[in-house]
DNA sequence: TAGATTGTTAATCGATTAACAATC
DNA sequence: TAGATTGTTAATCGATTAACAATC
């Protein structure tokens, strides 16, 4: 038993599945407000438009969160889940760049309600430094470092124009920062130790002319 | 070489290598304004972190576009994305939802820079239309029939409350919309012919949790 | 018990990569 | 020519899926 989970901690868990997991957490929460007690692989897959086996086999990688014949309790697999990716307590979050973006993203309740807090919004810009921002006072970059020693802050939402990115990731890594959300529409060079993942929404709309156009 | 032609068109292209001809042409443009003439696989591949094999199979599902020895004209190459992804006009997009993000989306000037022009606006809360946001007047959501047949609007996105999206997205699927990127942290269930793309930053940030928490 | 659904195995399917002849 | 880099092939790698014994 105890062998099992250490052979489970073992294995290198593959990304596009941790990256499946806060879709099926997702539809738990609105399962949840609809009054639903129980799920099963089958009713989630036709939720999210998967497989009920690759659900599974996903959930797999972590435990036995279900019951033959039953399926799986909507509030327990969410428990689990949140477990897992470690979503029990809040995490603080700072913004970085105080465009359309930055400023949208620090007044966007949607974070708050799902375990992110924003708690800072920086820019290096002399005009904004010290302006309103939603309920924040922007602060100067330059204070990130002290910032973050205060408090043990790891994520970043980066939202600054395409040509500083690079340079003001270095610097939050510097300070300890170790996941980025990249809004800025380049890619990011970055140690393992790491994290990046993008947000453009241009892209998306490429994607999809392919075939429409 | 017309039988190559023909043979390579009935070939179904996955989606994966769809999705990152965008981050190939994203680049690019970058190298453009570096004033970069040439390129290859190789320094591309650096720059995305990905391999130079990657690119040049990828590419190789279009067309050669490339020359031994020398790689591929940056200016060139470009060209020819952009006319796989059907991105030589500019498109119209609607944005439908005038909450804390869909305001944000009206008034993004990257969306213009990169052909995809927001033409309108709209929403169902009586209380919002009619008023102002950014350059746009809200128009009421009921009003989406008229205006998608007067021009060719494929593109949508939807930055509507997650429990509205599936009612609003078969509303515009019903008018003529083919192509939605839903902002709405639901998943939603449409007809093969119309494609739906998703952007939930909270996703991202969850996903990145696991390994820093 | 009978029906339902799990977790897991093995087969299938698809994507990535290394290697190299062709050639600029 | 010599060096560089392409486009493509074949091998590898990894992800998805179908099927089913186990069992609630």
């Amino acid at each position: 038993m105890i062998l099992e989970i250490m052979q489970r901690a073992e294995k290198r868990i593959p990304h596009i599945v941790i990256s499946r997991l806060p879709v099926y957490l997702r539809a738990l929460r609105l399962m949840e407000t609809q009054g639903k007690p129980y799920t099963s692989s089958q009713e989630l897959a036709a939720w999210l438009g998967c497989t009920p086996a690759q659900i599974r086999k996903d959930l797999s990688h972590f435990g036995e969160f279900g019951k033959q014949g039953t399926g799986y309790s909507v509030n327990g697999l969410q428990k689990h889940l949140r477990n897992i990716l470690h979503l029990n307590s809040e995490w603080p979050v700072i913004v970085v760049g105080t465009g359309h973006i930055g400023s949208a993203i620090a007044n966007y309740t949607g974070f708050a309600e799902r375990g992110f807090r924003v708690v800072a919004v920086f820019d290096n810009d002399p005009i904004k430094i010290g302006s309103q921002v939603g309920q924040f006072v922007v602060r100067d970059v330059a204070e990130v470092a002290a910032f973050v020693s205060e408090q043990p802050i790891r994520h970043a939402m980066l939202s600054v124009p395409a040509d500083a990115a690079q340079s003001v990731a270095d610097l939050l890594i510097k300070n300890g920062i170790n996941a980025i959300l990249n809004y800025a529409p380049v890619h990011l060079t970055c140690p393992p130790s790491v994290q990046v993942e993008y947000i453009d929404p241009v892209l998306h709309l490429q994607v999809m002319t392919y075939s429409v156009g």
